[in-house]
DNA sequence: CGAGGTAGTTATCGAATGATTACCGGCAAG
DNA sequence: CTTGCCGGTAATCATTCGATAACTACCTCG
C-alpha cells in the first residue's frame, strides 16, 4: 500500500479513536491496531502523537467546511430562502454523523484547549465555521449562535453516549428527540450499530 | 484541618484542573499541587483518580442544580413570566462561571464518556438537569434544546480558550458578544486574570 | 502517662506508553 | 545481479503516573 493511502487509513482510524476517548485518553496503538499496522509506524508518520491529533482535527474541520459549503451552494443553487439555506447547512451537518466519530472528534478538540497546539488549531478552526457561517451563508447572529449551540448539544449528547438511553429512558428520548428532530431513529440506530461492533 | 475540610478543598482544586485538561490529562499529583497537599493523600482520600473525578462531577452537577433550583424560586416568587423565568436561569448558569472550572468541567465530564463509570454518571447529570428544565422550571422542547445549546457552546468557547482571541480577532470578539451577552467583558476579564495567574 | 485515632508524609513499585533504533523483505533501476 | 529505497516490524528504552506501604507528628481521652 502506497504512503498516501495508508495515511489516509491511519487519519480515519485515529478519528474513531481520538473521538472516543480524547488526546490524552488515546494511544498510538490503539489508532495502531485500529487501522491494522504497527505502532511505531504510525509515530513514524506523524512525528509524535499530538501531530497525528492536530492533523485529525484539522481534517475534519476541513471535510466540515467542504460539506458546508456544498450544501449552501446546492442550495443557492435551488433558489432556497435564508430559512431554507440555514436549514441545509444543518442537514449536511447531522449527516456528517455518518462518518465515524466525526462529531466526537470535533469536540474533544474542543476540549483539548490546554494543550497549546491542539487549543490554536481548535480556536483557528472554530473561527473558520464561524466566518463560513457569518460571511460566506450569511447567517445573522441570533441563527449563528442557535445553531453552533445546536451543534454542541448534538455533540455533546453523541460524546455521552445518550443513545444507549433511549429505550430505557422516556426523557432522554424526548430531549433527544427535541436534538436530533427527524434524523433521531437513523443516529440511536448507528450508535446501537456501533456499540454491537464494539 | 479536618478531613471533611480538606475534601472540600481537594475538590475545588480538581475542579480547577479536571475542567482545563480532562480527565485523561490530568494527574493526581497536579491536583495535590493545587491543594497544597501530597499526592498520596488525595488518592487515599477518595479511592481512586476515577473515584475523585465521578464526586468532583457529581458535586458541580448538584451545586448546578441548586443554582438553577433558587434562581426559579426567586424569579416565581416574584411573579415574573415563562420568558423572565427562562432568562433568570439563564443568568444563573452564566454567574456559575465566577467558580473556577465549573463550566469546563461540566464539559470534560460530558466528553469522558468512553469511561464507562464517568459516561454513566454524566448521562444521569445530564438528565437531570432535563429534568429540571422540563418537569420544574415548565420548559418546552425548543425553550429547552435552545437553553442547553447555548450552555454547551458557552462551556465550549471557554474550554477552547476563546477568549484569549478576544482583543486579537474582530470574528472571535463578535462569536463572543453574541454567545456571552452584556456578560461578555466579565468573562473576558476574568479569563484575562486566570491566564495571568498561571 | 500512654494508647489510639487523625491528618498527613516520604519512598517506592509496577504497569503503561510515546518514542527510538535497528532491522527486514520486496522491487525497480542501473 | 546488486544497490538502494520504500513500506513496514520487532525489540526496547526512558518516563510518567496511579497506587501502595511504611512511617511520623499531633491531639485527646481515660
Amino acid at each position: 500500500m502506497t504512503a498516501a493511502e495508508r495515511r489516509a487509513q491511519i487519519l480515519d482510524a485515529a478519528r474513531a479513536v481520538f473521538g472516543r476517548r480524547g488526546y490524552h485518553g488515546s494511544t498510538t496503538d490503539q489508532v495502531a491496531k485500529a487501522a491494522g499496522i504497527s505502532q511505531p509506524y504510525v509515530v513514524r508518520m506523524f512525528g509524535t502523537k499530538e501531530q497525528l491529533f492536530i492533523e485529525v482535527l484539522h481534517d475534519t474541520l476541513t471535510t466540515l467546511l467542504g460539506a458546508f459549503r456544498a450544501a449552501h451552494a446546492q442550495s443557492v443553487a435551488r433558489g432556497d430562502d435564508a430559512d431554507r439555506r440555514a436549514q441545509a447547512i444543518g442537514v449536511a451537518y447531522l449527516e456528517l454523523s455518518e462518518t465515524r466519530g466525526f462529531h466526537t472528534m470535533l469536540l474533544q478538540g474542543f476540549v483539548s484547549g490546554a494543550e497549546p497546539a491542539i487549543g490554536a488549531a481548535a480556536r483557528a478552526g472554530f473561527l473558520d465555521i464561524y466566518r463560513f457561517l457569518v460571511h460566506e451563508a450569511g447567517f445573522d447572529d441570533p441563527q449563528v449562535s442557535s445553531f453552533l449551540g445546536g451543534g454542541m448539544l448534538f455533540s455533546v449528547l453523541l460524546g455521552i453516549e445518550m443513545p444507549t438511553l433511549f429505550d430505557a429512558d422516556t426523557d432522554a428520548a424526548a430531549l433527544m428527540q427535541a436534538t436530533f428532530g427527524d434524523k433521531c431513529p437513523f443516529i440511536v440506530e448507528a450508535e446501537r450499530a456501533r456499540r454491537a461492533s464494539a
